[in-house]
DNA sequence: TCTTACAGACCGAACGTTCTGTCTTTCATT
DNA sequence: AATGAAAGACAGAACGTTCGGTCTGTAAGA
């Protein structure tokens, strides 16, 4: 038995178990998009991946190995689109800089621009929560309230999870007054709207009404907040307390 | 065949099938909300109502039946409770008028009158979402997502659902600006915040968090509405257009 | 008498899990 | 480098259980 870490990297059957496990995981991804927890059988799970019962059996031991797996890579998903996607906003707004320099009204993306807030959010309803991912993440969060077993084992994630949802945008935004906590906070308010969106997503009758209510949302609660200035950008100030390690994420325990 | 109608309110046997059908649909409940709906079984329902096996296919003759009853008193349930709970907000507001008439500061429930908005959301929260019945519906909603048959049966009630609950809320409550559309809209948002806010009511990890969730959104929110004045409490103004028929509620479809 | 409310056995299908068997990769030993 | 045993990746049959639904029988009210 050599170290197992450095067996999953290097080794060719390590990268072959990888891709199956993510292959599985993927299907269970979009089985749950597709028909719910309730429909996420395993031999459901079995057909989208294309892989035999006994794949699926030998890397996930029981259906509940396999959806805490599957909710473990959506949650890291979110954190990472999130960090990510600060290039995406440091474009977004030397866009804007351009464009009030120059007259702002009829620049492509104004209205974006023009409150990064709401942009934001907009962007991160359209690409993150209201996707396949996003609601198969929805699915799971509505499961582990009822599952036992999976509450068991993703209660601690779960609880870890907003905080670090709310790390990762504190680099780029916080409280208009008040300081980071009072930004976190308000950001957790955002992805509780945006959860409850998601469930109205199918039954509203006009899709543009979704559209219409993140909007509102977002001019309500963008007031609160402001563009982290480059000053302070420096010094984000994570911590609650200020009193851990300066250095290095929380590990996922 | 006399008119059922008659039969189900009068005959001695009528109102024995209503209980039936009432004690299996507040089974369902309990399932749902400590179960799931994955959870929900035929059998677990029988087993929780007391009922036999017979008695429930008697009854309802497929499981979705069963669901889409459940939820429709559960939809009922939540109109009732909104329009029932004026009465509260109306002693409310007398005990804001008593208090303000004579030094605001230390009186019990001072707090909640200030801001009939904010009190209106919190109450909404602990008496009506956040209970067994505000669980299940939010099993039944997300299972809707995802659920094709429940989906055909459901979903033009549920399309209906929350412009009926602004409906009701409206006698009470309007935009500070802005017409009742917007009022509309901004109550449409809170219970979308609910919404997600009970998603996350089982793995937050300090229960207070979403006490603080709460009142931080109804202070934000609250600036945007405002009691609707006895001047124009006679005519709410209720439909969308204005075209429609003045009097009746709409009929459940 | 006739309808209907209920009781409970029964059915095939699908569920999650266990188990046996085969083939490939890995790695210590030569 | 060659080799042979151990480990692991997968395939698929089979398990007992539970699922939702049907069907027949019984008793009571209309």
């Amino acid at each position: 038995m050599s170290d197992p870490q450095r067996q999953m990297q290097f080794t060719r059957k390590g990268r072959q178990v990888e891709a199956a496990r993510a292959r599985i995981c993927a299907a269970v991804v979009v089985s749950l998009d597709r028909h719910g927890y309730a429909g996420t059988s395993i031999n459901r799970v079995q057909e989208i991946a294309g892989v035999s019962r006994g794949a699926l059996t030998h890397h996930f031991p029981s259906r509940q190995a396999l959806v805490a797996e599957t909710a473990g890579r959506l949650l890291q998903r979110a954190i990472g689109s999130t960090e990510s996607r600060r290039a995406a906003l440091a474009r977004m707004m030397e866009n804007a800089a351009r464009a009030a320099g120059k007259g702002a009204a009829d620049v492509p993306g104004a209205e974006e621009a023009g409150d990064p807030v709401a942009a934001w959010l907009l962007r991160t309803w359209d690409r993150v929560v209201n996707s396949r991912e996003g609601r198969a993440l929805l699915e799971i969060l509505v499961a582990t309230r009822t599952d036992q077993e999976l509450h068991r084992v993703l209660a601690p994630e779960l609880a870890a999870w907003d905080g670090r949802m709310s790390d990762a945008i504190l680099d780029l935004f916080t409280a208009a007054e008040g300081g980071d906590e009072e930004a976190r906070l308000l950001w957790g308010l955002c992805r509780t709207f945006l959860r409850g969106l998601l469930i109205q997503e199918r039954f509203v009758a006009d899709p543009a009404v979704l559209q219409l209510y993140m909007q509102r949302f977002a001019a309500i609660i963008s007031p609160h907040l402001r563009l982290r200035s480059p000053a302070d950008a420096q010094q984000p100030a994570h911590r609650k307390g200020g009193a851990e390690k300066p250095a290095g994420r929380r590990k996922a325990s």
